[in-house]
DNA sequence: CGCTACCAAGCAAGCGCTTGGTTTGTAAAG
DNA sequence: CTTTACAAACCAAGCGCTTGCTTGGTAGCG
């Protein structure tokens, strides 16, 4: 048993402690690599035991991006209340974004990224279902972004394009380089809207 | 048995037909849910003549990066190949790279990005020695084009943004739709230097 | 009592991989 | 044109191990 390190948007309960170390080892050796008895020994129960909290492993997996959803739509939802401007408005929502990815949260939303194909047709399209109000906070942003002109192109497009360029960062950025998460953000922002002269 | 379908930069002897199909199988399930009796089946061949062929699976996973990481940097770098302005050759790059991963050799790049850590440290090793000769073809022409005065960020920092950009494509870009792959390069291509007025 | 949380033991299935032997293609030797 | 030789490609069977999950019972608490 490791130190508890619960994961941003999980409580200290049974269920909680166990969502968190799934996340963390989903997140080390992917999900199929990650036995039941892995999960176990992280939170100090029988392997066995685990079946009282939940139903199936891929439940487990499931209710680690359920959370994560529920917790990141809070969090882009808060990162916009009270701007006004649109401009703004994104720079809070992409620094969000990475918060969520190369932050506290960081391993729950790289399992949601990599571990994606691993839920059964059912929990996907739940999850999908969950991930659709995140999506339309971005949406409602970036028309206003492009509808005071600040940018052209279709924000259906640069989200996705924005979404490529914060999940990958997950690959390669270091919080102790010389990059903090603000720099590499305005970095984003400035793809989207364009270089100050 | 499918129909063969030879990945591109693959031939068709046994040891081609066998990396082209579990090329499909990882990029469709994943290295992890995708069985040696799966790979043989698709093959037409008994699971265990496979290990005539190679040693064990990951070796399979680590023959099918490598092969895909020579092919991409051969049409890298002839993608250049030349072009003497800067930014035409950063646009020869984006779609090269765009067609990689969405077009022909989309299976094999994809598993590249989501299978990486199912390789043992020696081959990830490796394949990194490998990957660097494509990189450097990156940062060269981004170099180039920062010198020019068309683009003013860093360009090892651009680079991990655009392939953010490019990787994800494999999640959302549809062939058939109303975006082909040159006009999603020409929108990444925006991204780095500026949307024109 | 009754409920949640847990343990100890283990089952059935599926996994990567091995083994011993057979077929098939090729090419030089008689 | 046949024979001999040999290696690559393959089959049929199955071994040893790990996996997700089950079962039957117990400790602690209101």
């Amino acid at each position: 048993m490791a130190q508890p390190h619960i994961v941003n948007g999980m409580d200290d309960s049974p269920r909680g402690k166990l969502l968190s170390a799934a996340a963390r080892l989903f997140r080390a050796r992917g999900f199929d690599r990650t036995t039941v008895r892995d999960i176990a020994r992280e939170t100090g129960i029988q392997s066995g035991s685990l079946f009282h909290h939940f139903p199936t492993k891929e439940d487990i997996l499931f209710n680690v991006m359920m959370e994560v959803i529920r917790f990141n739509t809070t969090r882009l939802s808060a990162a916009r209340e009270g701007v006004s401007d649109p401009v703004a408005q994104l720079r809070g929502l992409i620094r969000a974004e990475l918060q969520s990815i190369v932050g506290d949260t960081g391993e729950a939303m790289t399992v949601l990224v990599y571990e994606w194909r691993c839920l059964s047709p059912e929990h996907q399209e739940q999850a999908l279902a969950a991930r659709d109000i995140y999506e339309r906070i971005w949406l409602d942003t970036l028309t206003a972004v492009r509808e005071a002109g600040a940018m052209k192109a279709d924000p259906l497009i640069v989200r996705r394009l924005i979404n490529g360029m914060t999940s990958w960062a997950s690959n390669w950025f270091d919080p102790d380089g010389p990059l903090d998460i603000d720099g590499l953000a305005e970095q984003i922002l400035h793809r989207v809207i364009g270089e100050p002269s």
